[in-house]
Order: C-alpha cells, then sequence, then structure tokens
DNA sequence: AAAGAAGTCAACCGCAATGTC
DNA sequence: TGACATTGCGGTTGACTTCTT
C-alpha cells in the first residue's frame, strides 16, 4: 500500500492566489496558528493542498516578510553566505531578516549570478556540498548510505575520517519568524527563533543538520560557535514576536541600540567572518598537512 | 505596432528529514 | 523498530512582464 498523497488532486485551485484565498487564509492562521497544513484547507474552507497554503503563508503573508528591494549590504552577505553555505537558502535566508529562501533563491538566480559574472567573479556552485546528491538518488547509493559504508580519507591530523559525511561548521539559522509551533506553545517559539537553550555560551553547530552526517566526534572537528544572538533569552516570547515581526526598532536590555535589520546584519557579518577564518584556519592547515 | 526573446518570480513537485504511533 | 504522516527544502516550471528588433 502506498503512501497517501499529500493531497487530493482532484477539485483543488492551483496557480496564482486570489485576494479571497489570502485573506481566509491569514485569518485562519492567526485565529489557529501556523501547522496542520494538510487539514488546514479544509477547516479554513480553501481549496488549496495543505502544502500549497504553507508555501504562501512562510513566503508571502507571514508578517515580517520584507519585500522589494535587496540593498547592498544584503547582496554582499547573500554573495559571502553563498560561496560559504551554497544553495542552503534556508540557512541563508535564516540570516537575512525578512526575506525568505524563495526569495533569495529567485535572487541569486536572477540578479547576483548575472552581477558576478558582470564581475568576472566566477559563482560558486558547490554542487558537492549540497545535502542531496540529486533528486533521484540510485538504489545502490542509498544502500550504501544506509549501510554507513563510506570512503576514508585524511583529516588535519593525518588521522584517517570519513569523509563522505559533509562536516561543515555554520550557526544554526535563525529563523525569522513567529514560528507557532505544533502544540502552540511559546517555550517552541522561542527555541524555533533561537539556536539553542542550552546554558553554554558556546553552541556545537552541525550545519548538516542531517543525522547521517553525524556529529563530530573527533575533538578537533568540534567547532563552536558564539551564541550570543540569542533572542529568546533576552526577550520573551510575545515581547519578541511582536517587536521583530512588526519590523519596529528594539533595545535588547541595553544590548542594541541599531535597528534590529542592521543589528542583525551586523551580527551576521561578524558571524560570517568568524566562519571564514575557521575555514581558512582548517584549509591552511590541510596544506600543511599535504605539504 | 507587432512579434519574439529574455527576464522575473510565484508556485509546484519530489524527496528527505523528522515526528508519531 | 518499522510504517506511515507531516513538514521543510531545493530544483524546476510556467505565466506574466519587459525589452529588443
Amino acid at each position: 500500500m502506498g503512501r497517501t498523497p499529500c493531497c487530493a488532486k482532484e477539485g483543488l485551485r492551483k496557480g496564482p492566489w486570489s485576494s479571497k484565498e489570502d485573506l481566509l487564509l491569514t485569518n485562519y492562521i492567526n485565529q489557529h496558528g501556523e501547522g496542520q497544513w494538510r487539514s488546514l484547507p479544509n477547516n479554513a474552507g480553501l481549496l488549496r493542498c495543505g502544502k500549497s497554503c504553507r508555501l504562501r503563508w512562510m513566503n508571502y503573508l507571514r508578517p515580517g516578510i520584507k519585500r522589494g528591494n535587496f540593498c547592498e549590504d544584503e547582496d554582499d552577505l547573500i554573495v559571502r553566505l553563498h560561496s560559504l553555505l551554497g544553495n542552503r537558502w534556508s540557512l541563508i535566508a535564516g540570516r537575512l531578516p525578512g526575506r525568505t529562501d524563495n526569495e533569495i533563491k529567485n535572487y541569486w538566480n536572477t540578479h547576483l549570478i548575472k552581477k558576478l559574472k558582470n564581475a568576472r567573479v566566477e559563482p560558486k556552485l558547490h554542487k558537492n556540498f549540497t545535502k542531496r546528491k540529486s533528486r533521484k538518488q540510485p538504489q545502490k547509493e542509498k544502500s550504501r548510505k544506509k549501510e554507513g559504508k563510506m570512503s576514508n580519507s585524511n583529516n588535519i591530523k593525518g588521522e584517517i575520517v570519513q569523509v563522505e559525511k559533509i562536516k561543515v561548521f555554520a550557526p544554526k539559522p535563525i529563523r525569522i519568524s513567529c514560528g507557532i509551533s505544533r502544540d502552540n506553545s511559546f517555550e517552541n517559539v522561542t527555541l524555533s527563533t533561537t539556536t539553542c537553550s542550552s546554558n553554554s555560551n558556546f553552541e556545537e553547530v552541525d550545519l548538516g543538520n542531517n543525522k547521517d552526517n553525524g556529529i563530530m566526534s573527533n575533538e578537533n572537528e568540534v567547532k563552536f560557535f558564539p551564541r550570543d544572538l540569542d533572542f529568546g533569552e533576552l526577550l520573551d516570547g510575545d515581547q519578541f514576536c511582536d517587536e521583530f515581526l512588526m519590523g519596529e526598532s528594539c533595545n535588547f536590555s541595553n544590548k542594541c541600540s541599531l535597528p534590529m535589520n542592521d543589528y542583525m546584519l551586523e551580527k551576521v557579518y561578524e558571524e560570517y567572518l568568524l566562519l571564514l577564518s575557521e575555514n581558512c584556519y582548517i584549509q591552511e592547515d590541510q596544506k600543511e598537512k599535504n605539504c
């Protein structure tokens, strides 16, 4: 017996959303919160599949979405983050306040690639960096993955390590959304907008965000990332969501006097530099080893 | 002014990850 | 532990708009 499709295809509307549909969706989510996308269309009186509703909400209707032109800072940041993260649009979007992954992806494909080419910069493709190697994974590869068979290589210290599992160091994405969880608790709201809730000032990050990638056990490979941009610790859930999503300036207990977006960009840029130096360090180290 | 080309971007699709039972 | 459900992600499509000839 096969898996049931996400929605019955018959009788459902496709294509652009009407303002009436937008209104229905917005009203429903305002009343009941996000989640339960499968049953949402029925409950909200929409002839759409749940996926379509989710996409519409996440990319266009959600409060706090920034529309319009990208500024130079954002361009710069996207290019830099892309050179570091590849086509991890959701990760990149998580570092750009109010921008969605879809928007950034489109912007990259339509504007930035051209811009880079004009500047005679080869945009990195990061084909082998992406989480999924291809849409249709060959069965052989699937079973290999399942069995955990991987090729070996030398790490920085010259020890044998598995290389097929890509380990990258990056901050966890900070979702710029009032992510009402399935149980609608604010505890989860704050968690969903922050990186983690541990007491440590540093956090182990796993860009792979993928259990197949695994957590690095070798202490030399475990990297930490400063966690000073933890909004959950600075504001309670309501306050955070209201101030942030309304796009207003905020003052995190006198921690920052910049408007939210500027503050975020500043912090993201700092994180980027840190990542970059981390990357350079690893590459330098590997060069030395190879020599 | 018309036709075709090129650009843009909202939306769709399939797959993988994660959650639940 | 496995099967199924749900969610999220990234690649792709196609309708629409703008530009060029």
